[in-house]
DNA sequence: GATGAATGAGCGTTCATTCAT
DNA sequence: CATGAATGAACGCTCATTCAT
């Protein structure tokens, strides 16, 4: 096994224990075994669970930018934009909900308030698409003038709500309802 | 102390330091240092921990519960009671700023996912006042023909996401910014 | 209730409690309910654990040496008196399965060594009509030269097994049988 | 120290401590110190305390069955296999104080009873040359015609108590004396 | 005298991390 | 390098005992 292969299994082990069990249902060990290496082997890649779930995090992070942005077009329209944006989140949580469930128990933990608080000054990420499209939004007077982040919360807290309800079988999201959804957040956000 | 007084303080002690650090950063014995009690004493209020939490829980609940239904009035216009209670929300979550944190620890583990589950079918406590509250803007046809689950994530997504963002400090929530977010969520519901 | 009424329904609770669940499964707190009394009221007729463990013990082994010297006249023969106790034994132990699982208890723990131990000078209790019975057995010469010790042994030894054993519903003892066994073990101790 | 070293070092201070404290008087952190062992280490051997404690009584009864099975010959009368297998026991329980000790702790307990209930369908282990010889000598008319349980009794409960007696120092057994008790227990059960 | 709420030491067990092989 | 056995601090919880009422 080469060494990138490793660190692979080790994350995708990592990714899956915790997505399904939390933070306490994913031992140190228990990774190991899922990852098929050994307990201290980890310690070779991460320098401690801490480390661990944070860089599986970043990992997670940049793989989702990356579909995010396939098809995207800064040409585009404000609203066509935030559409595809917003139909690209949603699908993605459907189609990986493990990955999903990690965002989850990662923002609702320590990790995810030092995360958010990191951010705070130098901004990066998925946010930042939203941030300059918002931002072109606001100059072309097409969105409510709100701050930056109440706009994010209008826009992308009814897509977390509605992943989980539907992940965990309270609601059947086909993409006719998902085009609702992401009309319905517009109309919060737009002018 | 009185029994009563030992109770409340078990319980304050528990809110704050779940709140602050989750559920596993907050270990039996440092609950009962913090209440000033001894660690044994915990258990002669709650069978054990999983008890303490979902008391703790069941307690916040209705007492938000009351907060919200003050000054409700079901005769009042759809639109206005939605606005009524989504102020409500924003503003007990900001002056109670532990309380919320509870609450987001709560829904986001094992313990919420049960929770939901529950209500599914017996639906009780404060989400019923949407609950009535959508069947009714339904009936009237004023607000989308959604799955009640989507519009509840429509209403309340973005209050949760901008209650932590001004918890956390990213944003200042004034009288003024709370009535535009909360007018933001109606135009995202509303038909 | 009494003073000496009280402290017998303590006894009636430890021994019934002990005998079922063994010396961990009998808490005080659960003696005292069981006793319809308080926890502290315990601590006020023996002052700890272990005191209430020892004097129950030391009332039962009265309670038993009265059973057993009932009907019991020295003038007869070595061999029916023998007979004459071994039965008395068997029958009480049958009648009374908490009374006997608590000595069992009793015996097979840190206790009961002690209270060997202490016996070693000077015997007292149901053992020393064994004694007194041996004696003049030996005396007579009906029974083998044995030590004193070994003699009981063989006596009492069976006894103990088989009223475990009908209790645990291993055997059903019923008259003819237990006149079979106290014969046996006449068998093994007679000249 | 070699991984079936670690293993056997849990193993023989477990077996001292429950031997003369008992199962309450051997907690896992004593175990381990007086192993020379971490107390996590124990985990990594045993699952539980429960199957310490059961596997080390397997591992017992395996050790006594092969003394007793020496020298035994199949084709030898009943009473003398009978005399071989008691003095072997008894010899036996001298020799290793500490086995009969942690024996009796085991029978006398929740385990213990257990135990015996498995035995009553699909008999196993030492007793069961008792349970052949006494089929045999029942079927040669040597010995009493009584249930088998009762049997046993007769020739293993002197046994039980001799040798605890001798353990605590009550009588001192020799070779002789040995000779007599089995002659004795054989007097009983014999025709 | 009687109570039972309060205590905290001690239990069995887990698991992040280390380090000899 | 990789390993996984070993570690021990820390956890949730119990219960004999105390003491204010």
């Amino acid at each position: 096994m080469a060494k990138l292969e490793k660190r692979d299994e080790i994350v995708r082990a990592a990714l899956e224990l915790i997505a399904e069990n939390g933070f306490h249902g994913a031992p140190m060990a228990m990774i190991a075994e899922k990852a098929g290496v050994g307990a201290g082997t980890i310690y070779r890649y991460f320098e401690n669970k801490d480390v661990l779930i944070n860089e599986l995090y970043r990992d997670l992070e940049q793989r989702i930018y990356t579909v995010l942005m396939e098809g995207y077009s800064p040409e585009k329209p404000v609203r066509e934009r935030f559409i595809h944006i917003g139909t690209a989140i949603l699908r993605y949580c459907i189609a990986n909900p493990l990955d999903f469930r990690y965002l989850e128990q990662f923002h609702n933990s320590p990790y995810g308030v030092v995360h958010r608080r990191d951010r705070i000054l130098g901004e990066t990420g998925e946010k930042d698409i939203y941030l300059e499209l918002f931002k072109e939004g606001l100059a072309r007077h097409v969105v409510k003038e709100l701050p930056m982040v109440v706009l994010f919360a209008l826009a992308f807290g009814p897509l977390i709500t509605v992943a989980r309800d539907h992940i965990l079988g309270f609601v059947v999201l086909d993409e006719a309802l998902i085009g609702e959804i992401i009309t319905a957040c517009w109309d919060g956000v737009k002018r």
